[in-house]
RNA sequence: GCGGGGGUAACCAAGCGGCCAAAGGUGCAGGACUUAAGAUCCUGUUGCGCAGGCAUUCGUGGGUUCAAAUCCCAUCCCCCGCACCA
């Protein structure tokens, strides 16, 4: 141990041993049943790890590394991403030499110009990544088992994949299906969300289609409201647009000429026939599917031809537009469309019972914002209230036959589903937003993906199984249980194949490529195979193997026999299977829980038994540099790589954990980084010069209560530790087993304490390890001991915990506090200061009072009356009502535990106030006097008087 | 729209019914040390106060309670996710 901290040579240092050691290699261990598998979700190779990367992967580590100090077998492995589009995409940009590309990769992700030239096809690009993630890992100390690194381009890791969808399929998981994607059709191709131009925040929204008849012909209404399908008047069409009929199936539709665009891109068949000109349809009666009362369709200028199907269902009782609509009518000439009968008298129909309006909600809307007409724009203001407060509050009337009485927040899914199996209805997909612009410049639309391959999330009982795994998972913080629970209804059928970027192609069908979060849900079951990959080739990796050593399925004799793999080493892998599953913890930034971790929970239920799930999940929040948010393609960026150079890595490990906790948003800020090398320098420094301290070699004799102080101190910092450790609470731990135990021997150093140093040290480093483990085992080692990761985790001893000594420390802390208050206010240079302790008989008041108080009894009759049958006591009975009545109102405000102490613990405050006596003289320059109120001397203005339990008198001269 | 998370002193951030004028850090101010700077340590950092005190504060407005930053109701504002993309 060098007397200057350089901290890069000290981690160099240990790092070297650790790997020599390989104490981070773990195996089975049949003496030890305690195992702990944690794991991380491996990186993405399409950059280099950054601050975001390494607060995630810190928590895992501290984790693992407090974990193996408690005793546990810890298995922390790590693997690497590689499969998906982006990796295939960076390829080409390089490839192409598009200068951003180079100006980000150059100078965010720090790669050499020479070097960049060098990383020009995907592999390269995996193999770089790959190397240098391993590397940064290493250089900030993860204890991570090495062997069992991966990445999921191997072609063994394919033959695992291979397997798992095979069984996927085998037991329905992955099915056949359409799914309604944003399509570019100049590109012809998905559109993913970095490919918008605008109208990034559009979503796919599902209309009902409703089919009303006009002979032969059908009139399909778009509608995300079905239910008022009931309370139609009238259908709109509006004379400007442009209308046509077509083909779809074999039914024969009128819509606008936008709609048959639309319509084409869908999983129907459309073939366009003819014009239709709106004077053929407006006058006309048609019959509505769902009541068969027929019709009139009725001019209106707001209906719009690009949405829906450029044909509205007016339902004026519920909907603001259309009983606008209807009210212009009024009076206005409709013979041209053959229309004499008075359409303003239609009577509207109420369907929605809402508690804010009345029967027709529309109307008294539009009454209360006075809309104008159909073309005011308080028109949508009104439509926005009456739709919130009916989805909301409203409750279906008799109107609506069998649906009465449900919420209208319930019906929709209902009432489209019958209406679509009646056949007089489907469904229509629409943007929220419009027009969604694709990079191209190109106007996107909704493409039904025909023959599309989907893993069934939406499966009700599989569904089921996950909610019964989460119900056995502890998840950290638990506030994100109900988050998971939401997510996991929510989630519908995923897209699993893609016709492009890296991967295992789907064994059954191989034009397509699985899809590369679809591949990455049970590979912590592949890090107990990746350890002995260099025994098998590729090919023999045949499904029979990952049954046997997976599933337990087969014999072992019968997977030998298919694989040609050693039948020993075979039953060696079960046996590792058997003894490392299921993982204990996975540690993951936020980002992934609607995907990932979800994804992570549906396969290990559909593919292992429930004593094999997973047992916990603990999430983190994201990284932002000085306030801004990281991003890996446009910057700003910190790498892990860069980190560590500039700060070492105890430092960036340190930080990184104390900035933030749990699923908050850390902010790095170099110059809290900078203060936090500073902290680890002073540590560093008292504990070089507790070690090489001659005089404090010998540490025997009396402890004093600045000693006993600081250990009972201690035994509260190790039980914070522990306990924030065990919520994985990294900041809190942080907080409590450095930043506060620091202020605990800075302050016990200022006591003039010594003699608990070196024992607290010993313990100190115990409790730093799993954050800085290169430091503290720099200092374990000049202590003698050797490795502190294989140490034991310290243990608070309750025999240690010193009530007395923190009161009298308290007494001492507070005293002082007061007489520099006092020195400030009447600004003079004190001469003289004496300290009066309370009279005993102040004292014994004080625990009455609190013995009353627990027995929840207290009151000042009560008090009095004790008080004054105490013969010892009554002879100060002209002082005992006011200081009686103090003390009932202190003891209100008073926690239950220093309640305890008062009364539990015995101790004399003269002899604290004594020891701490030259102390408190040097502090405020002026010799101290001490004496108690029962006799107190020296007193020229009865301040003794003045003095309470717990807060001396002070006299100043 | 749906779902989730937030609003605390100059800033970051703990606290989530009573030792709370509110941990810890940063910044700022003063002091000690030093030839000086830096580092380190101490003190202060809502207002008032020449004896350890008082008053007012935790987005805003109400309420519950002996007691509220903490619980309830209302309201305003901010951030994140909503999919075929890792």
């Amino acid at each position: 141990m060098k007397e200057r901290y350089d901290p890069h040579e000290i981690e160099e240092k240990w790092q070297r041993k650790w790997a020599e050691a390989k104490i981070y290699e773990s195996d089975p261990d049949q003496d030890n049943e305690k195992k702990f598998f944690i794991t991380i979700p491996y990186p993405y190779l399409n950059g280099n790890l950054h601050a975001g990367h390494t607060r995630t992967f810190t928590i895992g580590d501290v984790i693992a590394r407090y974990k193996r100090m408690l005793g546990y077998n810890v298995l922390f492995p790590m693997g690497f991403h590689a499969t998906g589009t982006p990796i295939v995409g960076l390829a080409e940009q390089i490839q192409k030499k598009d200068p951003e590309t180079i100006r980000v990769y150059n100078k965010l992700h720090e790669i050499p110009l020479d070097v960049l030239d060098t990383i020009q096809t995907p592999e390269q690009i995996v193999e770089y990544f790959s190397r240098e993630a391993e590397a940064a890992m290493k250089s900030i100390g993860f204890s991570i088992d090495w062997r069992r690194k991966f990445t999921t381009t191997d072609p063994h890791y394919q033959k695992f994949i291979t397997w798992q969808f095979n069984l996927l399929h085998s037991k329905n998981k992955v099915v056949k299906g359409a799914h309604p994607v944003r399509w570019c059709p100049n590109d012809e191709n998905p559109v993913e969300d970095h490919d918008i131009l605008r109208g990034e925040d559009a979503t796919i929204i599902d209309y009902t289609l409703i089919k009303f008849k006009l002979d032969n012909d059908i009139l399909p209404c778009a509608t995300l409201r079905p239910e008022t399908v009931f309370g139609v008047t009238n259908l709109w069409v509006n004379p400007e647009n442009h209308h046509v009929r077509i083909k779809v199936n074999d039914e024969t539709w009128i819509v606008s000429k936008e709609a048959y665009l639309k319509l084409k891109f869908t999983d129907k068949n459309v073939e366009l026939e003819g014009d239709v000109s709106a004077e053929e349809l407006i006058g006309k009666k048609v019959k509505n599917p769902v009541t068969a009362s027929y019709v009139l369709i009725l001019p209106a200028s707001f209906v719009s031809p690009g949405n829906g199907s450029g044909i509205v269902m007016s339902v004026p009782a519920h909907a603001p537009y259309d009983y606008l609509a209807l009210r212009d009518l009024k009076g206005k000439e409709l013979a041209k469309y053959g229309i004499t009968e008075d359409v303003s008298s239609i009577p509207l129909i109420s369907l929605i019972k809402v508690p804010e309006y009345g029967k027709y909600p529309a109307v008294d809307a539009v009454n209360e914002l006075k809309v104008k007409d159909q073309n005011d724009p308080k028109a949508e203001e009104a439509t926005k209230f009456v739709y919130r407060r009916e989805f909301h509050g409203g409750v279906l009337t008799e109107t609506t036959g069998k649906y009465a009485g449900m919420a209208v927040s319930k019906i929709k899914d209902v009432l489209t589903h019958d209406l679509i199996s009646l056949g007089i209805a489907d469904v229509f997909y629409e943007f929220s937003e419009q027009p969604v612009i694709c990079r191209c410049g190109a106007t996107c639309v909704i493409k039904m993906v025909k023959d599309q391959w989907f893993l069934n999330y939406s499966e009700p009982s599989w569904k089921e199984q996950v909610y019964k795994c989460l119900a056995g998972m502890q998840i950290i913080p638990p506030e994100l249980r109900v988050d998971f629970e939401n997510k996991v209804d929510w989630l519908k059928d995923k897209a699993c194949a893609r016709r492009k970027g890296l991967g295992t192609r789907l064994p059954w069908d191989k034009e397509w490529m699985i899809e590369s979060l679809g591949d990455s849900t049970i590979y912590m079951s592949y890090y107990i195979i990746a350890k002995y990959l260099d025994k098998f080739k590729p090919e023999q990796l045949k499904d029979e193997f990952f049954n046997y050593c997976l599933l337990g399925e087969g014999t072992p004799e019968n997977a030998a026999a298919k694989t040609g793999i050693d039948i020993g080493v075979l039953k060696g892998i079960r046996n590792d299977f058997m003894y490392w599953y299921p993982v204990d913890l996975r540690t993951s930034g936020k980002d992934l829980i609607p995907n990932h971790l979800l994804f992570f929970l549906f396969h290990h239920v559909a593919i292992f038994p429930d004593t094999l799930w997973p047992r916990a999940i603990a999430i983190n929040g994201f990284v932002s540099l000085e306030g801004e948010k990281m991003s890996k393609s446009k910057g700003p960026l910190l790498t892990l790589k860069s980190a560590v150079k500039e700060f070492g890595a105890d430092i960036t490990r340190l930080y990184i954990l104390s900035t933030a906790e749990h699923v908050q948003d850390a902010d790095w800020r170099a110059a809290d980084v900078e203060s936090t090398r500073k902290q680890i320098e002073r540590f560093y420094k008292t504990a070089f010069d507790i070690i090489h301290d001659k005089n404090n070699v010998e540490e025997a004799g009396e402890l004093k209560f600045i000693d006993k102080w600081m250990l009972s101190k201690l035994q509260y910092r190790i039980q914070e530790t522990t306990d924030a450790l065990n919520k994985m609470q990294t900041r809190r731990a942080v907080q409590n087993a450095f930043y506060l135990l620091m202020n605990d021997m800075k302050w016990y150093e200022r006591r003039g304490g010594s003699a608990a140093r070196k024992k607290v040290l010993g313990t100190w480093i115990r409790l730093m390890a799993p954050f800085t483990p290169h430091i503290c085992d720099e200092i374990e080692e000049e202590l003698g001991g050797k490795f502190i990761s294989l140490a034991n985790y310290p243990e608070a001893d309750p025999s240690l915990i010193d009530k007395g000594a923190e009161l009298a420390e308290e007494i001492t802390g507070n005293t002082l506090r007061d007489i520099e208050e006092i020195i400030r206010l009447i600004k003079i240079k004190p001469k003289r200061i004496v300290l009066y302790t309370a009279a005993s008989w102040k004292k014994t008041v004080l625990k009455k009072a609190i013995l009353m108080k627990k027995e929840n009894a207290l009151d000042m009759k009560n008090l009095m009356n004790a008080l004054m049958s105490d013969p010892t006591i009554r002879a100060y009975a002209k002082e005992i009502p006011k200081f009686a009545q103090k003390v009932i109102t202190d003891i209100q405000g008073m926690d239950a535990e220093l309640m305890s102490s008062l009364i539990d613990v015995d101790f004399d405050e003269i002899s604290a106030l004594n020891e701490a006596r030259e102390f408190l003289g040097r502090a405020v320059e002026c010799p101290i006097e001490i004496s108690s109120a029962d006799a107190p001397g020296y007193d020229p203005q009865g301040k003794s008087r003045q003095a309470n339990p717990m807060r001396p008198a002070i006299y100043i001269e």
